[in-house]
DNA sequence: GTTCCCCTGCGG
DNA sequence: CCGCAGGGGAAC
């Protein structure tokens, strides 16, 4: 679910509440996949820490601790980080949130899919991490252990180079949707951003990486760089769940192009825009703006 | 390369 | 009931 831009929009809302609190105690919800790290450690490891910074790295978060360990983040498609005096009504679904009395919608009390809580020696707002359907990911690094997720990582998709994603797509064969979506090759776009910038820069999701210019690659960077920008100022897409860590809704949905507006007319040329299934991802294009 | 899986909930 | 969902990894 969440893309660069909303991760980067938690990350900025996120890394004020960390920053040099100690953590007094920790919360977790029993084992699963979602812990990379058993919790059991987690919780053990973390009380008494205090965060130094909160970084990310494509679609991961990685929090500095001051014992030299480093926590890592993803929010998988559920994913959501915010704190205990975050309004909350958006955490929930439209339908979840229509059932609550008034009363109930105002604050949000952790329930089975907050699967980590921090609490603070300050005693001020807590932490929680949220997933429904758990496919995101915790993991304590211990000082100077890397992770082969984050290593394998390509350059983030707003700092890469032109020449860079013209060379990946040389020799592969893979529809140039598919590649952006390779975290290896660029990190941080999804499904959302690679079907906005790939509408923007002219290019049909479905071509062969290996028949993409070198122009029209620059004009993918580029457009990239627009779009996950755009987005990041509107606070990211709250499509179906996102929200941001104070509870706020991302704007950039409203601003959109072609994702999830399949049978919609083109806001460029009015053709209507088309969805298709390309690697197991919903894909949404025009077929009059995009060759 | 595709296909399937992890998991839960929503909407038709 | 079914198909769908913004991620990612592993198995054919």
């Amino acid at each position: 679910m969440p893309e660069l831009p909303e991760v980067e929009t938690t990350r900025r809302r996120i890394e004020p509440v960390l920053l040099d609190r100690e953590i007094a105690a920790v919360h977790t919800t029993r084992p699963s996949y979602f812990f990379l790290t058993p919790p059991a450690r987690l919780r053990r490891a973390l009380a008494g820490q205090r965060t130094l910074a909160l970084a990310r790295h494509g679609k991961y978060l990685l929090a500095q601790l001051d014992s030299g360990q480093q926590l890592l983040l993803h929010l998988g498609m559920t994913g959501q980080l915010f704190t205990s005096n975050a309004a909350s009504p958006r955490l929930l679904s439209a339908t979840a949130r229509a059932a609550l009395s008034p009363e109930q919608q105002q604050a949000f009390k952790p329930d089975v899919h907050t699967h980590l809580r921090l609490r603070f020696e300050d005693g001020g707002p807590e932490l929680y991490f949220r997933d429904v359907r758990k496919f995101g990911k915790v993991r304590l690094l211990d000082r100077g252990q890397l992770d082969p997720r984050l290593a394998r990582l390509g350059p983030d998709a707003l700092a890469i180079k032109a020449e860079a994603l013209f060379r990946a797509t040389s020799s592969r064969k893979v529809a140039i949707k598919s590649l952006l979506l390779d975290q290896g090759v660029l990190a941080g776009v999804g499904n959302i951003y690679a079907d906005e910038a790939l509408f923007l820069a002219g290019v049909h999701p479905e071509r062969a990486a290996h028949r993409v210019t070198r122009e029209e690659c620059r004009r993918i960077v580029r457009s990239l760089r627009r779009v996950l920008r755009r987005a990041i100022d509107t606070g990211g897409s709250s499509i179906s769940d996102f929200v941001a860590p104070d509870g706020a809704d991302g704007h950039y949905q409203d601003e959109r192009w072609v994702y999830a507006r399949a049978g919609n007319a083109c806001r460029r040329c009015r053709a209507t825009i088309q969805r298709r299934v390309l690697g197991q991802r919903s894909t949404h294009f025009c077929a009059g703006c995009q060759r």
